[in-house]
DNA sequence: ACGGGATATCGACAGATGTCAATACGTGCG
DNA sequence: CGCACGTATTGACATCTGTCGATATCCCGT
């Protein structure tokens, strides 16, 4: 088991260098294993074909989406859709609004970008760079 | 339980309207339920910190990194790198380039973009605008 | 050919995850 | 008030997942 001297100038744990907001792109430089965690957390929210339905549908929409509206296409119980809509909110990615007995969820506005910028191996300059 | 007007004109199952590489962006239209579930496996192989850092170790340095070089850094032992490499190999994300006795890790050029991309709610015409 | 070392696979196991039925909670209407 | 209905929570359960030690595989130098 040896090692490469590559190695030598490999920071095992980098921290303190990442952006206050989330973390740098990947590759940029390594993760550290906190950023890697708190990263993971995040994508673990969209790492579900229920979940990404069910994003692409209130994504798709230009209002919010009553959850009433989200059991038929998804197919599933209620309680499974309801949970499904509560991880997607604690990983900020939408926005519960309740009104009176119903409740409507919308697209946290950048967070899909967020997410996209971190995995981009492009310029993150370019995401704004026409409008 | 009752449904909006809105749910009338929802596509249930939105078939054959994704583009062949992989799908629409998810704020262009619902994913069907097969596109969602192919969707979900890519964003699954990044979905744990131990692999995030893998990537991010691999798309850090400038050319293929010798997996010797990856077990330090994340801390775990020698299978379960080996089965994280896997998961990430499988996905499309990494190639594997076995020389001898070494296995050798790069990133798939345009893996983590195209995985960017489909995230993003913004034009995806600007991924390509500068450079 | 032999042996050592790098990597992959296997088996096992604890913990996380997705799902549903049952139930609790809360709001608005009669 | 009391009931009906939309939503959230709970409990249970099967499956998936991450991890490790042990072992198999394969290449290379001696």
């Amino acid at each position: 088991m040896r090692q490469t001297e590559f190695v030598a100038n490999l920071p095992i744990v980098s921290s303190g260098s990442m952006s206050a907001m989330c973390c740098a792109p990947l590759v940029r430089e390594p993760l550290s294993a906190a950023a890697a965690t708190e990263l993971a957390r995040r994508v673990k929210a969209i790492a579900d074909p229920t979940r990404l339905r069910l994003l692409s549908l209130i994504a798709a929409s230009d209002s919010a989406v009553c959850m009433c509206d989200l059991i038929a296409p998804v197919g599933l119980s209620q309680p499974t859709v309801s949970h499904h809509l509560k991880i997607l909110v604690e990983g900020g990615l939408l926005d519960r609004d309740k009104r009176g007995v119903w409740a409507y969820y919308s697209l946290v506005p950048g967070a899909l970008d967020s997410l996209s910028a971190v995995l981009s191996t492009q310029s993150a300059a370019a995401d704004f760079s026409n409008r």
